[in-house]
DNA sequence: TTGTAGGCGTTATCAG
DNA sequence: CTGATAACGCCTACAA
C-alpha cells in the first residue's frame, strides 16, 4: 500500500518516466493526446508528488528575500530577531534568507532595493512596506518576473501579491477597544489615541476598528483625535505629557503603532500611573517589560515566530506551485497580558 | 558553497560512504579509531544530514499514535478535527496517524490499549489523560521498548514523556483571574467556580491560578469553592441554576474544564445574564457560539491545531534523535474574546 | 515527440 | 571491520 510513484503512473500510462515529468512539470514537447494518458492515469492511482525527492532531484535552493524599514520601532526588531531564528534551522528545508532594509519612510529607496532583485537569485519576497505607486509598480515588475510576494505585516491589497501574512488590522484595534472599554468599565472616562503615521495602512485599521467599538458598545467613554507621534521619541514624551496635564478626564491610552518607548517612558514615574488604563500592540522588550510592571495592562499582538515561518512556507508553496493549508496560516489576533506573558 | 554531503565526509575522513553511514547511525562493527577518525572529520568540515534525503532512501513510514478520550466535552472533539486536518496534509511529511480512544475515566481500558502497542508499528505517541499509577507503569513499559511519548494538553510530569505539548495550566488559571478581577473592576461581588473533576490535573492547576491571582490582586472579589460537575450536564444545570437564585452576590461565573454547554444553556435565558462575566476555557462550538452573542466575555484556550502540529513535529524529531526547536513548540495561553474570534 | 541513463544525498545489502 | 553497489522518488541531459 506504499503511495504510488512516477514509475507506477508511467507503467499505467504505457509512456516513460521522462514523459511523466514533462507532464508534471508542464513542460513543453508532449502530445496532448499524451498529456491527457498521463493526467488520467495520474487521477485514477491517486499519484500525489514526492516533493522533498523532486527537490533532491533538483538540488532546489530556495532563496528568500525579507524587505523591511530601518524604523525604530522595536516591533521591526523583533521581526529580525525571528528572521534570524528561522533562519538559523533553515538550512532543512533547504531555504536560504536575506534581509534588505530600507530607510524608513523612503518609499524611493525602497524601490530601488526591489529593482535589484529578480528571477534568477530569488523565489520570493516577503515586503513589510507602506502601499505607495512606486511601491506598487515594482512588485507588478517583480511578479511579471514571475517571483511569489507575500505582504508582510502591513497589507499591500493593491497590488499583485500573491498572499498576506499578518492580521486583519480592523480586528485588531477592535479587540483593542474591546478591552478597554471593558478595562475602564462603567466609569467612563476619556481615551487617548497614539498612532504613528497617518500614512501607515494597519495604524489606520486599527484606529478605525477601535472607533467602531467604542461608538458601538462603550458610549461612555469618550475618544480622542488622534495625536501622531512620525515615531519621533522626544515629541511623543512632550505631548503625552502636557495631554495628560491637560485633561485629568484622561482615564485610558491606547497606543496604536509600532512603538511605545516614549510613552511607557512618561507614564512610568507618573503621578497617574496607577489610575491610567494602558493598552498598546506588539511584544517588545519595552511592552513586555511594562506589562510585567503593571504598567501596561494589554497588549494586542501577532506572532513573529508564526508570521516568519509562515510567509517563507507560503513563499515556498508559491514557488513550486503547490497549495497552501490555510488554517496552518492563520496569524491570530493575540492578547497579551501579565499573566500569559511567555 | 555547496553545504556538505556524506562523500566530501568519506573523502576527508579517509573511509567508504559506507563506514560514514556506519558512524552516522551509530551502528557496530567499526574500529574506535575509525568512528573518532569519522566524527572529526564531521566536526571539521561542517557536516549536517539531510533529513529528508535520508528519509527518502530509507522510505521511512512514521507512524503516530494519538491517545483521547471520549469525553462528552467538546473541547476533545476539536482535538479529534485538529487531527484529522493535519493527517489529510500528512503524506507530505511521510506521517501516518491514528487515534486510539478509550472510555473516559476508565485508566484499565486505557492501559490495555497502551499495551497493544510496540516499537514495530508505532513511532511516537501523544497521550491525553490522567495520570495513574497503571498508565504510568505503560509510559515506562512504552519507553523501554523505545517509542517516543508526549503528554497531550495535561502533562504527565512523574511519567517519563519526552515532551509536554500544552499550556502552563497554573498560568491559565492566572490569566483566567486576571480577566475577571480586570473585568469585575471596583464594584466586586463573588465568583463561582466549576470544575470538571478534581482529579484531572489540569483543572486543578487552573483554580490555583486563578486563585492566587485573586488573592494577590483583586481583594474584594469573593471566589467560591469550586463545584464539581463530573461532566455530567444535567447536573451542572441544577447546580448552576440553583446557586444563582441562592446568592445574588454572584457577578461572575468561572468554568474551568473542558465543557461549557450547560452553563451556557443556563444563562442563555437567565434574567442576570447581562450582569454577570463569564469567563471559560477552550474554543469550541459553544463557547464561540457564547462569545459572539455577548453572552460569555472571555475565553482562555489553546490552539489545537498548533498543539497537534507540534505533537507530531516532537515525536518525528525524537523518534530520529533529532533536536527540536524550542520556540517553535511552545504552546501559547491565547485569550479569545468577541473581537478577536477568528 | 518520446525514451534511456545517470545523478541528487542517504541508506542497505552484499561481498571481501 | 570495511567497501562497492544498488536502491529511494524524482529530475535532466542526451539520444533516438
Amino acid at each position: 500500500m506504499a503511495r504510488p510513484t512516477v514509475n507506477d503512473v508511467a507503467r499505467a500510462a504505457g509512456v516513460s518516466l521522462a514523459t511523466v515529468d514533462r507532464v508534471l512539470n508542464a513542460r513543453a514537447g508532449v502530445r496532448e493526446k499524451t498529456v491527457e494518458r498521463v493526467n488520467a492515469a495520474i487521477e485514477q492511482i491517486g499519484y500525489v508528488r514526492d516533493v522533498t525527492a523532486a527537490n533532491l532531484a533538483r538540488q532546489r535552493l530556495y532563496q528568500m528575500v525579507f524587505v523591511l524599514p530601518d524604523a525604530p520601532a522595536l516591533f521591526v526588531d523583533t521581526l529580525r530577531d525571528a528572521i534570524a531564528e528561522a533562519t538559523s534551522s533553515s538550512l532543512a528545508d533547504r531555504t536560504e534568507v536575506r534581509i534588505i532594509t530600507f530607510p524608513n519612510g523612503n518609499p524611493h529607496a525602497l524601490v530601488k532595493s526591489l529593482r535589484a532583485l529578480n528571477a534568477d537569485d530569488t523565489d520570493g519576497v516577503a515586503i513589510f512596506a507602506p502601499e505607495t505607486p512606486h511601491v506598487r509598480d515594482a512588485i507588478a515588475r517583480l511578479k511579471s518576473d514571475g517571483v511569489p510576494i507575500v505582504a508582510l505585516v502591513s497589507d499591500l491589497p493593491n497590488t499583485e501579491r500573491d498572499h498576506f501574512v499578518g492580521i486583519d488590522n480592523i480586528a485588531a484595534g477592535r479587540t483593542a477597544g474591546f478591552l478597554m472599554g471593558k478595562f475602564l468599565g462603567k466609569t467612563g472616562g476619556s481615551v487617548m489615541v497614539l498612532v504613528s503615521s497617518m500614512q501607515a495602512r494597519d495604524n489606520v485599521e486599527r484606529r478605525l476598528g477601535f472607533d467602531q467599538v467604542m461608538a458601538e458598545s462603550f458610549r461612555q467613554i469618550e475618544v480622542l483625535p488622534s495625536i501622531e507621534t512620525h515615531d519621533d521619541e522626544g515629541a511623543t514624551e512632550r505631548l503625552v505629557t502636557e495631554m495628560l496635564r491637560n485633561r485629568p478626564d484622561i482615564a485610558g491610552i491606547y497606543s496604536v503603532g509600532h512603538g511605545s518607548r516614549a510613552l511607557v517612558d512618561v507614564l512610568r514615574d507618573h503621578e497617574r500611573r496607577e489610575s491610567m488604563t494602558l493598552i498598546a500592540h506588539e511584544l517588545t522588550k519595552i511592552t513586555r517589560e511594562a506589562l510585567r510592571d503593571n504598567l501596561m495592562d494589554a497588549v494586542v499582538s501577532q506572532d513573529v515566530g508564526h508570521i516568519v515561518r509562515s510567509a517563507l512556507r507560503v513563499l515556498r508553496a508559491k514557488s513550486d506551485g503547490r497549495d497552501i493549508v490555510h488554517s496552518q496560516e492563520r496569524i491570530r489576533i493575540e492578547i497579551v497580558v501579565r499573566e500569559n506573558l511567555i
